[in-house]
DNA sequence: CTCTAAATGCAATACTGCTGCAAAAATAGG
DNA sequence: CCTATTTTTGCAGCAGTATTGCATTTAGAG
């Protein structure tokens, strides 16, 4: 496996298994958001469903991916900026393409902020547009 | 039942039925968006599960009811605005609180419109934002 | 009231996601 | 490199979610 995947696992303090390895690798490659069962499909049989679900959780949890709300199931993709344990930061846009089906961040696109009524407090925003995207726009 | 409840029925050329009725009847009464183990828990054992999915899907696509897209499955609220069976627009926010776990429609928000990147085309958004309601703030 | 189309209940099936536990693997320390 | 310790994995099992097919029941049209 390719020496990127292995120093961020280790930046992260997670042990270089082989499920981990080649999941991150995925993430990494395929450039958009994923869920359980692409993985699951993408990796064949070589890992148990449950070890996959388990790897999707620890990345969560220390902030190397983050879960896209979609109308379909949750979708999980990498998290480009510095997500740390505790401190996950995702304010950017996420855009579906209801004719290829590909959900991607628009990394640099920021979810603008909303004036909300008296009392609410807001903690986490979450920005799903639908459409078509630019490849399937101009066809 | 309500008149109120059998008249939206017929507005939809629906049939009024015993599970339809109190369904519609719960959306109208608890003002929140609801899952279908809500519904199921609130109706009992009165009707199948599977009429209630099906209830749903049925209020779906009349326009009766849109999606509201969750970090922990998939919820309905009621669609206030004038939607209909291919003429749905819900460009409103909706507000999850993370004390008291209620999800609400802030019909009266709407989404701010986004520039997305060249080519792209928006057909739908949905935003959600979680954080602390009115009621569950000033405690 | 009767007939027909629509809706329902039930059984079956598939998918999603989690837990407990024993076996296997990764790494820290020598 | 070897061993001990801790983590991770696979498997079995379970709960929740969502859908379909089909026989029966029901709503509403006439
Ligand atoms: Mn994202
Ligand atoms: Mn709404
Ligand atoms: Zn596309
Ligand atoms: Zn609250």
């Amino acid at each position: 496996m390719e020496q990127h995947v292995i120093d961020t696992l280790k930046e992260h303090k997670l042990r270089t298994t082989s499920c981990r390895e080649n999941t991150l690798g995925i993430f990494l490659s395929r450039d958009m958001a994923l869920s359980h069962g692409d993985l699951e499909a993408t990796l064949g049989d070589r890992f148990d469903r449950v070890t996959i679900y388990r790897t999707l959780r620890t990345f969560l949890d220390k902030g190397i991916i983050h879960k896209v709300l979609d109308d379909e199931g949750v979708r999980y993709a990498l998290c480009r900026d510095s997500c740390s344990e505790h401190n996950h930061h995702h304010d950017h846009v996420h855009f579906k393409c209801n004719e290829c089906g590909q959900t991607n961040c628009l990394e640099n696109l920021h979810v603008p902020a909303v004036q909300l009524p008296k009392g609410y407090q807001a903690r986490e925003v979450n920005l799903l547009i639908q459409g078509l995207c630019a490849s399937c726009s101009d066809n």
